[in-house]
DNA sequence: GTTTAGGATTCG
């Protein structure tokens, strides 16, 4: 390139683009892909800058030459591209490399020294350039907000994508899609990293030092197209690996123990700048990462990290009104939330100690361990719930069911109330031990024929359990009757008023007001019965199947005790179908399990964020105040 | 001189 001396390149004001123009453009970078290899011929960068007008350009960069494309490291990164050509994708404008494409980089930080990064042996940089990007980073300061996602480990949640800035200790192959990268920032975990299996593999790096920083060095996945990029990756060189996504594991060891490990993996692909960009001595987070490295003291750090101290303080301060903060308290502030809010995310914490102070009825948000749960058997936590009357009650067992059966088995169906035009009905007689018995089977016809037996709703009379469990075997709905004086009868709301392979629906005996089991024709669909169209025709208010548990919470500045009713959202479980399923039992005793670990003191227990509210609740002349969690769910990553 | 990608998380 040529350096034409006093020539003056022009720039244009993101504002003023027109398709089809090569423009010179300054930017402060928002969004940004590392540099990838492409499935062209090429390497490839996405850059996305916004200037002072406020307007955003999106640039596709090529260039056979790696060194040729911006040198950008984080987010809030000033860059000037000259030759970008501009062009019109879908209705969006957006810049392309065109040929004669050179790019600077400066760093965004206000006061920093103004150094340009580039691979360029020659370039044009004046005063006037100096003052851009001096005016850029003024601007940016005001409105831009500082890039987050750089996290040190003592920082980072589970589950989470946050970029690394690390140094590589040592690396492996661990199949073909995947490879190992051992990194550290001198930083220790709030969970310990997994460790990842290596088959015969052959770790490359300084072993003694690996072994020597043993909770400090952590296990780093890549994956896909990330992998021909770690295997070229110096041991010692610093990197910085972007969207980098934690998973908190648990994990069974030999003794009968769980414990809970972080795991770190670079996914396929570049969705969110997913990639590894080594970076060189000379950056500024470099230095600051060296210096971080230098002065650990691996005997500290069995305990906790001085480098995390003072910024735990800070936030234990802003989220605690009263109290001393003892040093095990300081690690609270490492944030891992099991739970995740489904609304009310603009609310700001409340610390417990100050909830327990305030008048009812108020919503809180809130950060807290679940120090321990009532039911301890989590079968004893299923209720059925009357969303009317809001009354709850114990799921019948089999014996109440039964009984109530029994009795009914004593009646003779009435002959005259058979074959109408919305059934066609069957009689047996069963020899019983006392004596004989009639029972009626009424098969619901759809448009005046019999359905396939899967969609059959049948309508039974006279049957005990152990039929009715062979029955719901055959046919996708039974409903409970008895002959009454005109019409076929709803048998008892005690049992249930819908019968669907293992799951039975109840009804409300308080809020029902029973309509004719004729109603069912007024049913246009006969052939999915739902059950709260059933219940419908049939006035039945139907029963929620919940789960009612109390949760001991504790944030360290007070203790809450808060009921959790959820039919399915909290666990993602639904409680109607809990009881008849052993994966959904040992499904929910794992979160739990995870929520409130087993055995173990409270510091390693995972933080909760929940919204509650409170309210009031008089019983005689007692007047309290209860809690209660909504709008809350346990994190994907636990499920 | 063409193509690549065209921001928008997770199989592991």
């Amino acid at each position: 390139m040529s350096l034409i001396p006093g020539s003056n390149y022009a720039y244009t004001p993101l504002n003023q683009l027109k398709d089809g123009t090569v423009v010179n453009v300054y930017g402060v970078v928002k969004f940004f892909k590392p540099p990838y290899l492409s499935k062209g011929t090429d390497y490839c960068t996405v850059v996305t800058i916004v200037d002072q007008t406020n307007v955003k350009l999106t640039c596709m960069l090529f260039s056979g030459n790696y060194e040729a494309l911006p040198i950008i490291y984080k987010n809030g990164d000033i860059v000037r591209f000259h030759r970008l050509k501009i062009q019109v994708y879908k209705n969006e404008t957006q810049g392309i490399t065109s040929s004669g494409f050179s790019a600077l980089t400066f760093e965004g930080t206000l006061g920093a020294p103004v150094i340009p990064r580039t691979s360029n042996k020659v370039f044009t940089f004046t005063s006037e350039d100096h003052k851009r990007v001096e005016a850029l980073r003024e601007w940016a300061s005001h409105h831009i907000s500082p890039s987050s996602a750089l996290l040190q480990l003592c920082e980072v949640q589970p589950m989470q994508y946050f970029d690394l800035t690390c140094q590589l200790l040592g690396k492996a192959g661990v199949d073909g899609t995947s490879f190992l990268l051992k990194v550290w920032d001198g930083t220790r975990t709030p969970f310990p990293s997994w460790r990842v299996l290596l088959e015969g593999a052959a770790l490359e790096g300084d072993l003694s030092q690996i072994r020597r920083l043993k909770n400090l060095a952590v296990d780093v996945v890549v994956y896909d197209n990330h992998v021909h990029v770690a295997k070229t990756l110096k041991i010692g060189s610093f990197l910085r690996i972007y969207s980098l996504h934690t998973k908190l594991q648990s994990v069974n060891s030999e003794t009968q123990s769980t414990s809970l490990n972080l795991e770190f993996h670079l996914h396929g692909g570049t969705s969110y700048g997913r990639g590894i960009r080594v970076l060189p001595e000379s950056n500024s987070d470099v230095d600051k990462l060296k210096k971080v490295l230098e002065s650990v003291d691996l005997t500290a750090t069995q305990h906790l990290n001085p480098v995390c101290e003072s910024q735990c303080e800070d936030s234990i301060q802003s989220m605690s009104s009263s109290g001393s903060v003892s040093p095990y308290e300081m690690e609270r502030c490492l944030q891992l939330f099991a739970t995740v809010l489904t609304d009310h995310n603009y609310l700001e914490k409340t610390p417990l100690c100050a909830i327990l102070k305030q008048k009812a009825p108020r919503v809180y948000r809130i950060q807290a361990k679940l120090r321990s749960y009532k039911p301890r058997r989590l079968f004893q936590s299923v209720k059925l719930y009357c969303p009317e009357c809001h009354t709850l009650q114990e799921v019948p067992q089999d014996s109440d069911l039964e009984t109530i059966l029994q009795e009914s088995a004593t009646k003779t169906p009435d002959s005259k109330l058979q074959n109408t035009s919305l059934y066609d009905s069957n009689t047996w007689t069963v020899k019983d031990d006392p004596g004989e018995r009639k029972v009626a089977i009424h098969f619901v016809k759809n448009n005046n024929t019999l359905p396939f037996s899967h969609k059959y709703l049948i309508l039974t009379e006279g049957a005990i359990l152990r039929e009715i469990y062979s029955l719901s075997d055959t046919f996708h709905s039974i409903i409970l009757v008895r002959s009454g004086s005109e019409d076929l009868e709803l048998l008892d709301l005690s049992a249930p008023f819908l019968i669907q392979r293992e799951i039975r629906h109840y009804g409300c005996k308080q809020c029902s007001r029973l309509k004719p089991i004729q109603n069912l024709s007024s049913l246009l669909d006969k052939t999915s019965w739902i059950p709260s169209s059933v219940a419908e025709v049939l006035g039945v208010v139907p029963l929620q199947y919940v789960f009612v548990m109390t949760f001991t919470l504790d944030d360290g500045t007070g203790v809450l005790e808060a009921y959790l009713k959820d039919s399915d959202h909290f666990f993602q479980i639904p409680a109607s179908e809990i009881l008849t399923s052993d994966d959904l039992q040992d499904k929910m005793e794992a979160i739990m399990d995870l929520l409130c670990p087993p055995g173990r003191k409270i510091d390693i227990y995972p933080w909760l964020e929940c919204i509650i509210k409170s309210y009031n609740v008089t019983n005689g002349t007692e007047q309290k105040i209860c809690y209660q969690i909504f709008d809350t769910m346990v994190a994907d990553d636990l499920m």
